[in-house]
DNA sequence: AGTTGAAATGTTATGTTGTTTCAAGTTTTG
DNA sequence: CAAAACTTGAAACAACATAACATTTCAACT
């Protein structure tokens, strides 16, 4: 009932899960360090349960099982990708169905698209009105949500000094993580 | 010779046009106000003849009219559009003959593009190394680019702080800008 | 002017990403 | 249970982008 199928293109007066994307919100921190990434999905997994209990969404199993394929590690993985894990656990994955789970994710806020890339992670923040940014490691492939404040108070000055009413808000930064600078490569291990 | 063809997919080794997207710049404000567009046009062309001599880039018949196409608005061209329009004035314009040029004014930082739209816009400032943020009007469907020293610095802390070494940046913001919230619509005509 | 090597373009084909459409199944609600 | 709303199955297709290789153009140097 609350959620919002939106097939169709997007259009002006398609409503945002969040009202502002620069709403304030507190500092969400992850860093490049090695971490229990165990404990990472897990945790990610059961507030997205809990929010989709309070808010009357449904997670359903393939949804749930996209979820759970994002939150395999912080690496971006791309519709087809995914279309090719489902395909491989035994699932009708054809591209609507895996685009469609993808849409309730993000339109929710539970999952984020990086354009860039045209690929998918899971939300660090499910609960918070955020502007994050991604912070995509050209070595180790990992990307890690950081949400700012100060970055995020500058944009709502700069917007609210121009006039401009935001409702959406993407911010991409491409480089190399802290960890493969010092030669190390962190969490994650190397693909091939 | 010191052209980037760079074709082949993105490798991390690639080298930008800027060493630092989030280097400082002078502020280079734009508005959504009606302006003569004619000038911002013949100006920005001007400048990119004008830096294509000073480095010995060529300038050559299908990348300056890809240029231009850029320019007649302020409104983000696909490229496949851009297709279009060239077929349509007699040229040979097959996906890669347009792809190669929108490379060579991308990775020139004479124009940007835009992931979320998949489009290209004419870049405002072609001389100095930023990190724009992308105001994308879903009313009247035109960009602004803008340069927020403010948010440079924020963005420049924040990845510091982090450890980051940023070498691309993509800011998009989707929302309604002055004019359109005021009810007016601004320089560009309406589509249709 | 002719040669040569590098850069740019022409052309076909194909790969990747995302959507439309309608039928069929499932869940919720009265 | 039946109706309504939501979700998924399935095929086809549309939009976006690149691979690969042939050919042409250009600049530099005899």
């Amino acid at each position: 009932m609350a959620e919002k199928s939106s097939s169709g293109r997007r259009r002006a007066s398609d409503s945002e899960a969040a009202a502002s994307p620069v709403a304030a919100s507190p500092a969400s921190e992850s860093s490049f360090a090695p971490h229990d990434h165990d404990q990472c999905r897990v945790t990610a997994i059961a507030e997205v349960e809990r929010l989709c209990a309070e808010r009357g969404l449904r997670l359903t199993p393939v949804r749930r099982r996209a979820l759970e394929l994002l939150w395999e590690s912080h690496r971006p993985l791309g519709a087809y990708a995914m279309i090719e894990r489902l395909s491989a656990e035994g699932w009708n994955a054809y591209p609507p169905t895996v685009y469609r789970a993808l849409d309730f994710l993000v339109t929710n806020g539970f999952a984020h698209k990086l354009h860039g890339a045209n690929a998918f992670v899971g939300c660090t923040a499910p609960d918070a009105q955020h502007a994050p940014q991604f912070l995509i490691c050209t070595e180790c492939e990992e990307m890690r949500e950081v949400v700012d404040e100060g970055v995020q108070a500058e944009l709502r000055r700069a917007l609210s000094e121009r006039g401009f009413m935001a409702t959406r808000l993407s911010l991409e930064i491409e480089g190399v993580c802290a960890p493969c600078r010092a030669g190390a490569t962190p969490a994650g291990e190397r693909l091939s």
